[in-house]
DNA sequence: TGAAATGTTGGGGCG
DNA sequence: ACGCCCCAACATTTC
């Protein structure tokens, strides 16, 4: 019987996996193979490999009752698939195309060596079709959301996974996956999970996503990005559906919320597409004027942001969020960047590197692209004089003061103005709230109106000299 | 996917 | 009744 590799990478999942069909476990024997390689894994973030260990646990179950098995390996990709090839006499390897740098180069590699068959799934449409006349990539969102939606659909969505596959040789050696240090408890893993999740995002939240997204004290974003990031959930599924809602629905909420939402995957697609198009991103500004820049240097600033103690109450919720989940709401995201990158002055990449080592979504195309957004460094960047207020931001989005009485325990018993405002509190009402500035809760490590001012000045001063 | 500064308007208080 | 001023509310411009 003919054999064939399907090699596992960031699309742990049976249903709807344009590579697993490719393989095509009802009419060839498919290995099942993730290959633990350590240049990867030595420097992924503890919560995300976790996620993918405790991801693959569940694959491997769900392999086990589809009548296969999950062989894993420990080592360089090419020398474990080689040797696999020589092991089973496999004809083939499909895979998942992935656009990030290094995947790219180790896929190019092992295609020069090996029988690769590289699929597309890793986004809705390749970053290849959604490009202008002649070719060139898009570089500002909104033509290519246009373009990406004047495209047609690819082939239809499987709902269900395989039911049967060809069990592997039983002497094909796997080795253990490694025992997960911690698991993420806010996102348990695996394809079930995930499903699970979506429907519910559909049943509850979609119909109001456009008026709930951005508020930081409310569940109302999907939360599927760690799901989306490892393939747990597939992103031609998800856009599937929720193209039939705005399609299907009567109601004019309903679809303006699933609008919303699908640009958003919309900006996944694209940031996925910039990396593609222009991998130097990952280790520079895209925009080469704004390369060389006074950032300040303070490794002091830098660990109060890291840790929650800048003293700005939205901001130090929003990065305590992220330090005791390994995740953040999106709009936190975009406060918390701000403030590092305008407010402190402090390199974007200093942040980037931060987000990756504690999210679990981590994805090196949609933190690098945010990064560089809020930087105004990037594509279709934020200008550079939009500079977030911490204040406003908090009074605006977290308006009764909840997010930040949930991640910044010392301060729930402020009320209302306070809660966004400490520095305010009289020395009686810090006494009667138990909140002491300067010794339970810091000041503001900056002032934000000077900090304005500063950002600026070094920003319109970067252009002028570039 | 901002915010602050500046400009404009119009209602009301008041001499 | 009238003109003046104040200022809130909104609009526009600027960073």
């Amino acid at each position: 019987m003919n054999t064939v590799i399907w090699w596992i990478r960031r699309d742990l999942r049976l249903i709807d996996n344009a590579a697993l069909k490719a393989a095509d476990p009802q009419g060839r024997l498919v290995l099942p193979v993730f290959v633990l390689d350590p240049v990867l894994l030595d420097k992924e973030a503890p919560r995300r490999k976790a996620f993918l260990i405790e991801g693959l646990r569940r694959l491997a179950d769900d392999l086990r009752h589809c009548g296969s098995r999950l062989i894993v390996r420990s080592g360089s990709p090419l020398d474990e698939l080689t040797r696999l090839v020589q092991e089973t006499g496999a004809s083939a390897i499909y895979t998942e195309e992935d656009y990030s740098p290094y995947a790219r180069r180790r896929d190019e590699t092992a295609a020069r060596h090996l029988p690769l068959r590289l699929v597309a799934g890793l986004t809705f449409h390749h970053p290849l079709s959604v490009v202008k006349q002649g070719g060139t990539p898009y570089t500002v969102f909104t033509p290519f959301s246009k373009a990406w939606k004047a495209l047609s659909p690819p082939a239809a969505v499987d709902e269900l996974p395989p039911h049967f596959f060809q069990p592997p040789p039983p002497d094909l050696t796997s080795v253990n996956l490694p025992p997960t240090e911690g698991s993420v408890k806010e996102f348990p893993a695996g394809g079930e999970e995930a499903s699970r999740r979506l429907e519910r995002f559909f049943r509850s939240s979609v119909g109001k996503y456009h008026l709930q997204r951005d508020r930081l004290d409310l569940d109302g974003t999907s939360q599927l990005s760690p799901y989306l990031h490892f393939g747990m959930l597939s992103i031609r599924r998800v856009i599937w559906r929720v193209q039939q809602i705005i399609q299907g629905t009567p109601n004019p909420q309903v679809k303006k919320g699933a609008e919303t939402w699908l640009n958003e995957l919309i900006w996944r697609e694209f940031y996925h597409s910039i990396l593609y198009h222009f991998p130097f991103v990952q280790k520079e500004a895209f925009r080469s004027d704004l390369r060389r820049f006074p950032w300040r240097d303070s490794a002091l600033d830098l660990e109060a942001w890291k840790y929650g103690r800048t003293g700005y109450p939205v901001v130090d919720a929003a990065m305590r969020q992220l330090l005791a989940t390994g995740w953040m709401h999106n709009r936190g995201r975009m406060i918390a960047a701000s403030f590092l990158v305008k407010d402190l002055l402090i390199n974007w990449q200093e942040g980037e590197r931060w987000f990756m080592q504690q999210l679990v979504d981590g994805d090196l195309a949609a933190n690098n692209g945010g990064w560089q957004w809020t930087a105004g460094v990037g594509t279709d960047a934020a200008p550079y004089f939009r500079i977030f207020n911490p204040i406003l931001q908090g009074m605006k989005f977290d308006p009764e003061g909840d997010y930040i009485r949930r991640w910044v325990p010392e301060l729930a018993p402020l009320p209302l103005p306070y809660v966004h405002e400490p520095w305010r509190l009289t020395a009686d009402l810090q006494q009667r709230y138990g909140c002491r500035l300067g010794v339970t809760y810091p000041y503001p490590i900056v002032d934000h109106a000077a900090a304005r001012e500063r950002a600026l000045a070094a920003y319109q001063s970067a252009r002028n000299s570039a």
